[in-house]
DNA sequence: GCTAGTGATCTGTGATCACAGCTGACGGGA
DNA sequence: TCCCGTCAGCTGTGATCACAGATCACTAGC
C-alpha cells in the first residue's frame, strides 16, 4: 500500500488490468452454464461427474466445484440417489419463475430507461438491430437468435446501474435458459411470429423517450408473452403429480 | 412407477415426507452462512480452509465446497493471491446493493399484501410483536433483535407466493449481513431509536390493509433508513481508493 | 539503518484413493 | 409367466496427497 511512496519506479504497474487467474473450476462452471443456457442439456438429463470429467479432460474435482455451484443456484440438482440431473420444472414453478423475472426485469428496463447514457444507448440499438436482422432472416439460425435475444435483454440490464440486479437476472437467466431452449428446439416456428421483435421495439422506442413505466411493460410483455407460449404447448409437467 | 398397480400393499408408503440426505457440505455451508449472517465474519477479514475444516472437526473438502458456494454468491472472495476473505464493500457497492434490496423486497412486501392468507398475516403479526418486545426491552439482546428482524422481514416475503423470488432476498440478505450487523457492533443504539419499528408497524397495518404501495413504502423506508444510517456512520471504504 | 534477497511455512487447487449406497440386469423360485 | 433376492457396476461424498505460488520473518549486504 505504500507502491505511491516508496516504489515510485515500477508506478506504471500499479494500475494494470489486473488479470485473473483461470481456475479450471471457473472454466468447467462457465462449460456447464453454455451447455445449459443453449439448452443441449434438456430438463430431466443425467449429468455424471466422471464423465463429464472425461469430457472435459480434467479430473472429477474440478467438475464437482462447478456443479455444487449450480446445485446452490438451482439450476442442477442432485437427487437422494445421489444422481445429477439438470430439474424438471413444474407448470407452477416455470410460473414462478416467469413472474419473478417480470418483476426483477422489469425494474431493471425502467431504471436503464431513466438513467442510461449515450454508450447504453447505442449499444441497445445494435443488439436490437442485430436481433432483428437475424429473427426477419429467411433461413434464422436459431441458436444465434437465441444468443442475440440475450445479447440484447443484457444490453438494456446492464445499463440499470445496479450490479447486484444484473447479477441477479443472470441468475434467472441460468434457470429458465434450458426450459426455453428446449421448447423453441420443438417449436422453431415462434422466432417467426414476431412477438419479441414488437416487445424490443417497443422496449427501445421506451428507453429513448426516457418512458419508465413503458420499458418496464414492454419488458414484461415480452417475457409473459414467451411464457406463455411455452405453458400452452404443455412440455412442462403437470403439478398435479404426472411422472 | 408402478408403485399403484402392483404393489399395492406398501402403498402407505407412496408419499412419505421424502427425507433428505445431509451432506457435511451442506452443513459446513449453513455453518458459515450463520457465522456470516451474525455477523462473527466482519468485512475484511480472512478464511483459512484448513483451519475451518480443523475447527468443524472435517476434512478441508466439505468446507472447499461450502466456500466455493459463498464465493460463487458473492458473499466471500478469493484474492489472485489465494486468499478467502470477506469482501470489503465499498460505499458505492453498499448502496447498489442497498437500492436492489429497495427495488427486490418492495415487490415481495407488496405481493404479500396483495395475496396473503390468514396464516401468513398472523406469522408476520406474531414475527412483528417478537420483535418489538424485544426492542423495547430495557436490555435488548442485539444477536436475538437481528435474528427476530430478520424473522419478521421473511415472514413477510414467504408469503410474497414466489419461490424464486424470496431465494434471491436470502442471497441479498448474506450479502448485506455482515456489513450490516458489523455497523449494529459498532453503533448498537440505533436499536433504541425506534426507526426500524415505526417502519415495521406500517408495514404491517399496508399488509392487513391489503394496501400494496404503502407496504412497499415502508419495507423500503426501513431498507433505506438503516443503509443511510450506516453510510453516515463511514465505517465503509471510500470509493475514491482510501486502502 | 535500511533495503533487498531468501527460505520456511502456509495458502488454495487439482489428482487420486476409499467408501457407502443406489441402480439395474441377471437368475432362481413360485 | 411373473416376482423378488442378489450382485456387479456405477454414483456422489469425503479424505489424503502433491504442487505451484504467495507471505512473512529473517539475514546478508550496501
Amino acid at each position: 500500500m505504500r507502491l505511491v511512496s516508496g516504489m515510485r519506479s515500477v508506478t506504471a504497474l500499479a494500475d494494470l488490468p489486473q488479470l485473473e487467474r483461470q481456475t479450471l473450476s471457473g472454466t468447467a462452471y462457465a462449460a456447464l452454464s453454455d451447455l445449459l443456457a443453449s439448452g443441449r442439456l434438456a430438463p430431466g438429463e443425467r449429468l455424471s461427474l466422471r464423465q463429464s470429467a472425461a469430457a472435459f479432460g480434467v479430473s472429477v474435482m474440478p467438475v464437482r466445484e462447478a456443479v455444487s455451484r449450480l446445485v446452490a443456484d438451482g439450476v442442477l440438482e442432485v437427487s437422494p440417489a445421489r444422481v445429477i440431473r439438470v430439474p424438471m420444472m413444474s407448470q407452477d414453478a416455470f410460473r414462478a419463475l416467469a413472474e419473478t423475472r417480470i418483476a426483477v426485469e422489469g425494474i431493471a428496463a425502467a431504471r436503464t430507461a431513466l438513467r442510461h447514457s449515450a454508450e447504453d444507448l447505442s449499444a441497445i440499438r445494435n443488439a436490437e438491430a442485430a436481433f432483428r436482422s437475424e429473427a426477419e432472416a429467411t433461413q434464422p439460425d436459431r441458436a444465434r437468435a437465441i444468443q442475440l435475444n440475450r445479447d440484447l435483454h443484457f444490453a438494456i440490464y446492464d445499463a440499470c446501474g445496479l450490479a447486484p440486479l444484473r447479477e441477479i437476472i443472470a441468475r434467472l437467466w441460468l434457470k429458465a435458459g434450458p426450459v426455453i431452449n428446449l421448447d423453441l428446439r420443438a417449436h422453431p416456428e415462434r422466432l417467426r411470429q414476431g412477438f419479441a421483435l414488437r416487445r424490443h421495439a417497443e422496449a427501445l422506442a421506451a428507453i429513448e423517450a426516457r418512458d419508465a413505466p413503458a420499458a418496464e411493460r414492454a419488458i414484461a410483455a415480452d417475457i409473459r408473452e414467451a411464457a406463455e407460449f411455452i405453458l400452452a404447448r404443455g412440455g412442462l409437467q403437470d403439478h398435479s403429480g404426472g411422472d
